[in-house]
DNA sequence: CTCTTAATAATAAAGTATTCTCAACAAGCA
DNA sequence: TGCTTGTTGAGAATACTTTATTATTAAGAG
């Protein structure tokens, strides 16, 4: 990470615009559109190195590949197009926040938690 | 699925008396102590079977792979330890179950969900 | 502009998880 | 009990993701 090549800033730009969470293969088909001739080995470095400096962090879903998104966005879920299979980051107020620091029945503490929403997004309600 | 083996006697109940979901490879080792020479490929064989017949359901929890639990055991969700990271099944209320249905701003419809929690398990709440 | 060397592209290699192969075994019907 | 054939165990094979290799390219300091 001590030189700023252009395949780097497409990868990161690549992943601020995008609508959410993207796996290694996206990045690589949506950053060669800036970016001609990117290998795949680049990709993964980059996401590495990035993901070490803290720029960018991993996001696992259930069923569903490592995917990278753009640090310092804050708690939020996800929603999984079971159509297109995108997956888009949610805004909307966390539902889950009450049970933070709770012990459930049986002595399970609560420390985080992952919420993965699943439907149709707005293009696939269309075309169903 | 048409004869009734001891091998698959062991892996169903081994499923059954677990506390949560199990990977093929707890099913495997737990099973085994039931079931001198038990092969890896017949719990994947027996997995799937099960599966397709609907006795099992299988379970995909994030950053981890696949995991079975008996059928027909309602809605509910899985709680991991970041210690032991075995999985535990959960009886409390469902908090995400007001957004079954709901169409979230920027129009996406939620059909389901999956939620994990995470934290520590009561056994490994005593040794931390 | 030149030079040093970090970074890259392409592909080989290494992991992982799951399935296939096939000779041997055994469930359960006759 | 004997026979048919579904099932099994062990390891090879497959599929897929991620990392290593290496000659080449180019970032950025001087």
């Amino acid at each position: 990470m001590k030189r700023n090549t252009a395949q780097r800033r497409a990868i990161l730009q690549t992943l601020e615009n995008a609508a959410g969470p993207l796996t290694p293969q996206d990045v690589l088909e949506l950053a060669s559109k800036q970016q001609q001739s990117l290998g795949l080995a680049t990709v993964y470095r980059n996401l590495n190195a990035l993901e070490q400096s803290g720029v960018i962090v991993s996001v696992h879903l259930p069923n569903d590949g490592v995917r990278y998104e753009p640090a310092g966005r804050g708690h939020h879920h996800h929603f999984q197009c079971e159509t297109c299979e995108q997956v888009f980051e949610l805004t909307a107020k966390c539902p889950v926040a009450v049970l933070e620091g709770v012990t459930l029945p049986g002595g399970f503490k609560v420390e985080h938690h992952e919420l993965t929403l699943y439907g149709r997004c707005p293009d696939c309600q269309q075309t169903a």
